[in-house]
DNA sequence: ATTGACTCCGTACTTATATACGGAGTTTAA
DNA sequence: TTAAACTCCGTATATAAGTACGGAGTCAAT
């Protein structure tokens, strides 16, 4: 059993996000003897962890908690990983479309002579 | 010259969103008559369209304030908008190798047969 | 027994980008 | 001329995901 700042070390985590995480409902509240410090055990370092691949995988904190609690109805969460995916292809669309803008906006830039002007800023107006 | 009304309207932006800008320092206050109600000429509603373009181009305010006062210094802009450039390539690259994880997940969820296990719970575990 | 480190809780603050509200003044159209 | 619509300003609210603060209580080590 951990104290809360002995668990957050050890998960790379901040105190206050863990206390966070407890307020959002994606922990539970583990049970507190008498002096009134939690008192942390595997299953929530467990779940912090979940969280924390959950997150880097792009989900939200609301989408998170969705999926712990479908637990093992692996269904409902393969569509909810669907729609994560159709989000994230979008995104990536979105980016390489701007990327494209971009690199021709600043080509333009690289051979222009005239010192007075500027394609990039001419082009946004 | 318009009010701050007719010109949201014909941008199609929000009046508190001019309002917004003109706090932030993007665009600078109008003249204002003795009524004191705001009198927009084309100018600003050509710094408006500049700043909807180049947020588009997922420019953050800030950095198009900074693309507005370089306005003609095109080195300037073009190494902002490179800098731009390497923000957005990591983002793809972010953004792809989730693609890839999700999708390997929800292939494996696919083909799980086993009702009291979800493979993309148990990897996230 | 004292000191320093830790924890408690509730609340406020942060960033970015707006949007909404409320009360007061102004303009416009019938 | 009066009612509706518009604008003014400052402030509050929204979102997401935390981080920070402050005063009070507790624990561990010396």
């Amino acid at each position: 059993m951990k104290t809360i700042g002995k668990l957050a070390q050890s998960l790379n985590l901040n105190v206050e996000t863990i206390r966070f995480y407890e307020r959002e409902g994606l922990i539970t509240q583990p049970e507190k003897p008498i002096s009134g410090y939690r008192q942390y055990d595997e299953t929530i370092a467990g779940q912090l962890r979940f969280i924390t691949k959950a997150k880097a995988l792009g989900f939200t904190l609301r989408e998170i908690k969705s999926l712990m609690s479908m637990d093992s109805n692996c269904a409902q969460v393969e569509l909810l990983s669907r729609q994560k995916l159709v989000i994230i292809r979008d995104k990536i669309n979105d980016l390489q479309r701007l990327e494209k803008v971009i690199v021709d906006m600043t080509n333009t830039c690289m051979q222009n002579e005239d010192p007075t002007h500027c394609p990039i800023i001419d082009s946004l107006k």
